[in-house]
DNA sequence: GTTAGCACTCTATCACGTCGAGTGCTAACA
DNA sequence: TGTTAGCACTCGACGTGATAGAGTGCTAAC
């Protein structure tokens, strides 16, 4: 599995290069590495092999006289094979903070599902990196638990729905005020016991038939409550989005300048675009990274993107990205993914990490990333 | 009404340089404004005038050599007195603008009134600047329109209410799974009809004396549900707060430094400081205008905030608040505010704004602004 | 194969000089 | 008495050049 490329030393230098550039964000000159990482090795000796490295591609000069950064194909190497995720976290959220999670997100029911956006205001604490959160299936397999048509006002009334991970939707409906309150009602518990249970995207317009002779009422009269309810039904089927954490990216000095950092909020809040580069990772159910330009949305290409999607009881609930410059601590943001997915599920245990670790011996790469 | 201190030439002075300053972002000199406000003044004569200024407080110089700045003394004066009203909004929203902002006022339903909100879209976009939205009367004072509980799983439901702001609210209930969906439904349409058309502020919790001898059940058994409805009920009187074009701040010079910046936008992002802003001016019904200093918030001290509250058939939407740095082109928020208002209420005109205008004769200063 | 030594390169930083905008003051003018 | 032209002065913005320091690549010795 040891890269055909590179032997041991080679390997150790990229690793130490890349870790160090991670702490300090500063390009890492040879002495640094010779000193700092205990190698045995002159600086001159890690001169040459930082020479090779540059000349496979692994790292890359700013200017002459500046020491090396991490290139993409080297940063790739390193969340693949290199890095040690012990203790990456660093600290255990101390226990008030986790009954306050907890607290959370079994409580609330909201518009996404609250359990994915809690989560994902723990990634971006843990790590201090920007996370965006989008809700679960969204493909239509959510399934939907209950639904109710409440009236509200004479010719006015909402059609709510909760779908399976707790997320509820609600929509209005514009009907006949000659339709009763008590014949909502009826259309309710009808529409209740026939859609229960199933999935969004098995709900069919024809099912009005079935409503209509059910109830008994006129099913000109029904059209409109009959709209609402597929609007409602609509909305379970779109993605919603919740970044948290924007701001962080302002304390990276790669966006130091104004500009740029008006640009990449200005990404941030585009949700669609979001939407894209979170959804295009969550088909598997483990961590995807894509670094630099491995992501395809322009303007990203100095970024990088982990997700990790998370299901509960074979409930899909969403998945969670995390975004910073390619410069990102990315055994931290492994491990505070992998803590989550830990609370998430209740079980699982990250207590042993597996991965890498090249230098305490063996050499499996079993973190699942996108082999690009 | 004429202030005492100032003559006629030195408000006209005033009022050139203040805007000029919103225009183009420098220190205005004294030739600037003899040749483009064509005063029939030498630059000379302006200078002595602006060094009057100075003295009394309106003008300050950032250097020595450079132009005046307005003074939030100067920048009170202007808002009170001498700015001119026409025409700031420049131009009129595209009828299919118009048309997209109606519809969404008027379908959706959300967390917060999505009148309100898309109002305040509607604003940040006219203005360019940041705007924030607080839910309306959130005192207690909305009424209920509707109540109803949801049956989602044996042991879990769903308690909704809409408010007479169409804003809509939603608790979970954890309860006995020995109570039925039959008894919640019984328990559901009792507290709608004892309370819709109430205030918040008016359910008391013995109500639930009331609902346990109307529908028979034990109310031991009923606290979990009275419970939720009660949260439901306690969320109804919660401020909601939702932050608009907050990226438009990277936008301003004044906050071309990241650091400050940052500052700025993690204020933004503390929901309960923005609450204090905006509901601290929203006792009035008019625009309530608060120039640097005025508001208490620290880190707002170099900012101003123009804010309106607006009801509609007496019930309150909520209020709207424009934050931007003090140099902000007032004339055109309040334009923006007032044209908003004229969309929500669907009548009431702007077309012929009030307000000073010194230069056009009048000098009464009809736009009700927090005098300091 | 490793390392010490050295010349070389490139950036960051600071001092310095220049330019231009705008002022305040004075004296002349209507 | 109020207005204006003229002028010396101030101060920030900007470009230039010198300097220091970090890090490299290469060569020769170990």
């Amino acid at each position: 599995m040891a890269n055909e490329e590179l032997d041991y030393r080679k390997m150790s230098i990229l690793k130490a290069v890349i870790d160090d550039y991670i702490e300090t964000r500063e390009p890492v000159g040879s002495r640094t590495i010779a000193k700092k990482y205990s190698m045995g090795l002159s600086s001159a000796t890690i001169r040459n092999e930082m020479a090779d490295l540059e000349e496979l591609g692994y790292l890359s000069q700013p200017h002459t006289s500046a020491g090396r950064i991490p290139s993409e194909k080297g940063y790739r190497l390193y969340v693949d094979k290199l890095m040690a995720l012990e203790d990456k976290l660093g600290f255990e959220p101390t226990p008030e903070e986790l009954e306050d999670v907890k607290v959370r997100m079994q409580h609330e029911i909201g518009e996404m599902s609250d359990q994915i956006r809690v989560a994902s205001e723990l990634v971006s604490r843990l790590t201090e990196y920007t996370s965006i959160a989008i809700s679960g299936a969204a493909d239509g397999t959510q399934r939907i638990k209950a639904l109710q048509v409440v009236p509200v006002e004479p010719g006015k009334a909402l059609a709510v729905i909760v779908l399976d991970d707790d997320s509820v939707k609600n929509a209005v409906i514009q009907h006949d005020k000659a339709i009763t309150p008590e014949t909502l009602m009826k259309v309710s518990t009808h529409c209740n016991l026939l859609f229960a249970g199933h999935r969004v995207e098995e709900i069919s317009m024809n099912m009005i038939n079935s409503v209509s002779e059910a109830t008994g009422v006129a099913r000109t009269a029904l059209m409109p409550v009959i709209d609402g309810i597929f609007e409602c039904i609509k909305k379970a089927a779109d993605t919603e989005v919740h970044t948290e954490g924007a701001v962080k990216f302002l304390s990276h000095p790669e966006f130091s300048d104004v500009g740029k950092a008006k640009g990449i909020l200005e990404l941030l809040n585009r949700e669609d675009l979001m939407i894209d580069l979170i959804k295009e990772c969550s088909t598997s159910d483990g961590l995807v990274i894509r670094i630099g330009s491995e992501n395809k949305i322009e303007g990203l290409n100095e970024c990088s993107v982990v997700t990790a999607t998370y299901s509960v009881n074979g409930v899909k609930l969403g998945t969670i990205g995390v975004l910073s410059p390619t410069r990102m601590d990315y055994p931290r943001v492994v491990a505070a993914l992998e803590y989550v997915r830990k609370r998430l599920t209740g079980a699982g245990a990250i207590d042993a990490p597996e991965g890498m670790a090249l230098l305490s011996g063996g050499d499996n790469a079993q973190q699942p990333t996108e082999v690009k």
